[in-house]
DNA sequence: GTCTATACTCTGATAGAC
DNA sequence: GTCTATCAGAGTATAGAC
């Protein structure tokens, strides 16, 4: 799981406790979405009463936000790492693999997010407007120049990066339909290691 | 709005309202999920008071199941109409085309879907194992036909599949996402069109 | 810090008049 | 067919004992 707020707790009791709740609330609110989720799951997946998660956490509200608010630097890490200096392709294809990485290693934070942004991100709409579009924008300007140099294919690239982003999710995001179509002989994750290298290597290819 | 079941109601106006929940359910359930979506909601945006809502459907669970069993259909029809003796280049990037141009037309129904599928698809299951799996298995097969016949490049036909599923569906369901990074000058859609064209095209030539 | 008990609101669904 | 009134249960949150 994110480690959301390592400064917080003050006890080792209360370390453990809030780190259980995250742990269980990130379960149950991956699962279910906001409104899916009820404290009651929440509480029991952490093996606390009701009230007693509620003595850590002010409200349901506050739960989510804590757990959506320490999960965009995790989730943005991987595109603030993509390096100027770096290969171009080398770069593109290392980002897409650990994104890749990602979805296999934090499906359930994947599918956090894909709730929110699905249900129009009310809770997190600034964040979104803010850093994300900061960031995406500063890469795709590096891709740009990575393009117009002609060390890379001419593509767009914030395109390029949301099609990052939708083909690594989307192993997360629709686990269950990919393993309900490929049978459960085969490993989705290792085959679109194999598949997402082949796409993007001939994506980018000069 | 999908229409899901055209000789259901009898009199005009049991057609008018049917409809008008149908329409209004999808708006809601599509915004909100399931759980998210309440029937005071679903009322208000269909014009009709609560218990007559109820007098057409006979629970929250009805509706949402109508809605889904009507869309499974729509949403495979593209790739159903996929044609083993057609050209093989065209007839996958016609699919991927029509794919978006459903994301663009059909957004709503885009989200109802990856809401249920997110939510680890608990009522479409049955669904998703059955026709969906076999008709992509079919269809596989004649991509890797292709791919054999040197038609097209040799790449993993699921999860070419998969490929045109997340990007397509992407524009629709992450809409506010990408429209957040692009910014409101420009139309997404149109230049997923572009980019998608180039992507698919460069993965399959042979 | 944790629990029992409970207040209060929302929500799905029903009864019954018109 | 449609409405008002209402019920029962779930769900968030608080009070207060220990």
């Amino acid at each position: 799981m994110v480690d959301i707020s390592p400064q917080r707790p003050q006890t080792r009791i209360q370390r453990r406790n809030t780190e259980a709740i995250l742990e269980a609330a990130l379960e149950v609110f991956s699962a279910q979405g906001f409104r899916g989720a009820t404290l009651d799951q929440i509480a029991q997946a952490a093996g606390l009463s009701k009230p007693n998660l509620l003595y850590y956490f002010p409200s349901k509200e506050a739960i989510h936000l804590e757990l959506l608010s320490g999960l965009m630097d995790v989730w943005l890490a991987p595109l603030r790492a993509m390096d100027p200096e770096g290969e171009p392709r080398a770069e593109i294809m290392n980002y897409m693999r650990r994104k890749l990485e990602m979805s296999r290693e934090m499906p359930r934070e994947s599918r956090l997010f894909a709730n929110e942004i699905l249900q129009g991100a009310p809770r997190m709409m600034e964040g979104i407007e803010g850093d994300l579009r900061t960031l995406v924008d500063e890469k795709a300007a590096v891709i740009r120049g990575w393009a117009e140099a002609g060390k890379i294919a001419a593509v767009d690239p914030h395109h390029l990066i949301f099609s990052i982003w939708a083909l690594t999710q989307h192993y997360a995001d629709f686990d269950v339909q990919v393993r309900a179509v490929l049978g459960p002989e085969r490993d989705p994750f290792a085959e679109a290691g194999q598949f997402l290298d082949t796409l993007f290597e001939r994506l980018i290819a000069p």
